[in-house]
DNA sequence: ACAAGATTGTTCAACTTTCAACTATCTTGA
DNA sequence: TCAAGATAGTTGAAAGTTGAACAATCTTGT
């Protein structure tokens, strides 16, 4: 947290009205992003996990990876890998290059699965999101959020988050 | 679930773009807001919550309206309100109007914290976002995603979401 | 070769969120 | 006026998430 040495700068209207929107949107669009995968028992964060696994090679990949790719902890992945085992969406394999590690293994069933429920996700997607935006409004987006993504990275290294 | 009639329309790589570069800043974004509220022992939803009841006139409001504003579900906001309550920066006082329902009362010790939170929060916000964004970019943000909002608002009314 | 330290993945306990059930009260309309 | 249904808010149990602790294994520098 930032020391109290300098005055707070407030939000202008402008910014204001920016950050509301953005986050007010955001709100409900994954809301509403989480309700269409519903009908595929999946929430959003098994789907990005799903589909990063669906795409190695081999649709296999070590947990650590998969962590990081899905953009979850190691210990989140784990607790949900167990649900998802149960489910027989995945195996676990034990790893002999390194040993204290293991392979998540996506199955028949899950390949099934995630094949399954990606139509209905990027339709949902379209309706929900991309195809709200114009062409322009969409590559202004990319330009703004990839910076965006770069600077919270390098601030992360910096402050070790 | 969108019925399985039409052919899958899957995101071109522009679209694609798009909607990664969104959901990957995002996360991130997030978790650092997170990040930077831990030293107030909130989270953005609790921080949410204390910010729209110190805004409302003599910092009292009733738990449904409090839900909707902080977009939070009733059951989920009595959770917190009770872990608030336990803390000493609500109290819970019964509403004369309409005898099912109750107030939720800032206390100067929930003040005292929201208004030592805020700057802080801000601070947060403008770092990780505001900042980072020109005045144009904050602009076309503002309008896409109020758009944005207003048609998923109609979407959900047309879907009973 | 080996100690010190880093990394991998899991587990436990605490905490948070969700969902459905429930009580109490209010509203509506016949 | 009153039954039927809607609404306010809470609760308990189940499910999900977090963060620290842990065992096992790998890596590094000497």
């Amino acid at each position: 947290m930032p020391a109290k040495k300098s005055q707070t700068r407030w939000l202008n209207p402008r910014e204001m009205k920016a950050w509301r929107s953005y986050i007010i949107a955001s709100r409900r669009l994954l809301e509403a992003l989480e309700t269409d995968l519903d009908g595929h028992d999946l929430s959003m964060a098994d789907y990005e996990v799903m589909a990063q696994l669906s795409e190695a090679p081999g649709r296999r990949m070590r947990m650590s990876e998969l962590a990081d790719l899905a953009m979850i902890s190691k210990s989140r992945l784990s607790h949900r890998m167990k649900v998802m085992e149960k489910a027989g969406w995945i195996k676990r394999e034990e790893c002999s290059e390194d040993r204290r590690g293991s392979w998540a293994v996506m199955t028949e069933k899950g390949w099934r699965a995630i094949v399954a429920a990606a139509p209905d996700h990027v339709a949902s997607v379209r309706k929900r999101f991309i195809d709200q935006l114009s062409v322009r409004e969409q590559e202004n987006l990319t330009s703004a959020f990839s910076h965006l993504t770069e600077e919270l990275r390098s601030q992360f290294k910096k402050e070790g988050i």
